[in-house]
DNA sequence: CTTTTATTAGACCATTCGGTCTAGTCGCAT
DNA sequence: ATGCGACTAGACCGAATGGTCTAATAAAAG
């Protein structure tokens, strides 16, 4: 699994790839660390809450990874139409590599978690943050500050409704869809 | 927990509930036995494979509720886009009436459930009636076949990603906004 | 009433869960 | 070289997991 990061991120990463993979609770902790190829030791050292604490990190990682898709997609584009255009198909090309297996990262971290108030408020500045970040590229391409948030968060929630069924169809196709039947 | 329904159905409807509010890996048999006030015993007696056999039964039952707030919202309707605008505040009461804890029907049977290939093909089997089901409602209202299929997908879809949001903000606003943001 | 089938009841089991803890190892500063 | 802090290593733990099994009970049929 991902040659030679250093413990820490090597952590981070697989237990990202499983809990997007089967979710938080569906993961053992025995699985992710033999994947990892890191002993208990190590997590309780790098982690002091344990798997709970690993998932706050690994939905920061993933919300970082997202954000930089968006900036790929949305970067070179004309306008906010064309860059959510982009991004349908960049995550469609992400799906298929991952084997169909994978669920939309957002998802993962908000459907599934640690119990308690304190993951369910990262998730939840966890999505703004993606919303904010997406809205910013929207204003940038000419759409007003209120329009441009309105239109990023659909954009974010049709994707993630849409990468679910995605996932349980086996096929990227819903997600290639998308575009053409949210901006007709 | 539902008043004397007979053991089969109290079974199946805990397990809709549970599922729904933490998900299948996080609910334990211990757990929903007790809520259900049934032994193990009996589980096993109506459902021999046990909880994955359990989770069908669930998915099936929570599918048909579905399709009913579906029928309950388009059949008063002119149009498609009434429909689905009664249809979003229909859901978002049902969410404030469940405290904003649980996850949309759809997405919890499409994201974790058992292992296995069986319970993900049923899963699809599910969406895709349901999918139908409103495409009928759409065709009734007017719409094309091919039409009618692309617009009640994309409305699953987006609630589901939308309820998804929802429970991390622990506010229906987002469900009560779709409409207006969907169909402009 | 007697027999038979459907259902309930829960003790019990192996396995796995997340988490703790004590040794040991490594690199580096002195 | 020595001492120190960062990190690794994995044995070990109690609790909880899903699942099996036998005995008791209820309901229905003769």
């Amino acid at each position: 699994m991902t040659p030679d990061l250093p413990t820490r991120e090597r952590l981070i990463v697989t237990a990202a790839t499983l809990f997007r993979k089967q979710g938080y609770h569906a993961t053992g902790l025995a699985e992710l660390l033999a994947m990892a190829g890191v002993p208990k030791g190590s997590l309780y050292h790098h982690f002091p809450d344990g798997k709970a604490d690993l998932a706050m990190a690994a939905a920061d990682w993933v919300a970082t990874e997202y954000m930089r898709i968006m900036d790929d997609a949305f970067g070179p584009a004309a306008d906010f139409v064309q860059g959510a255009t982009t991004l349908c198909f960049k995550l469609a090309k992400l799906f298929d590599m991952l084997e169909a297996t994978n669920t939309c990262p957002l998802t993962a971290m908000l459907f599934d978690g640690p119990e308690g108030e304190g993951f369910r408020a990262h998730a939840e500045a966890g999505f703004q943050r993606l919303a904010g970040h997406l809205a910013r590229h929207g204003v940038r391409l000419g759409l007003s500050a209120a329009q441009a948030l309105d239109k990023a968060e659909l954009l974010i929630m049709a994707i993630q409704g849409t990468w679910t069924i995605a996932r349980a169809q086996r096929s990227a196709a819903a997600l290639r869809k998308l575009p053409g039947r949210l901006y007709h």
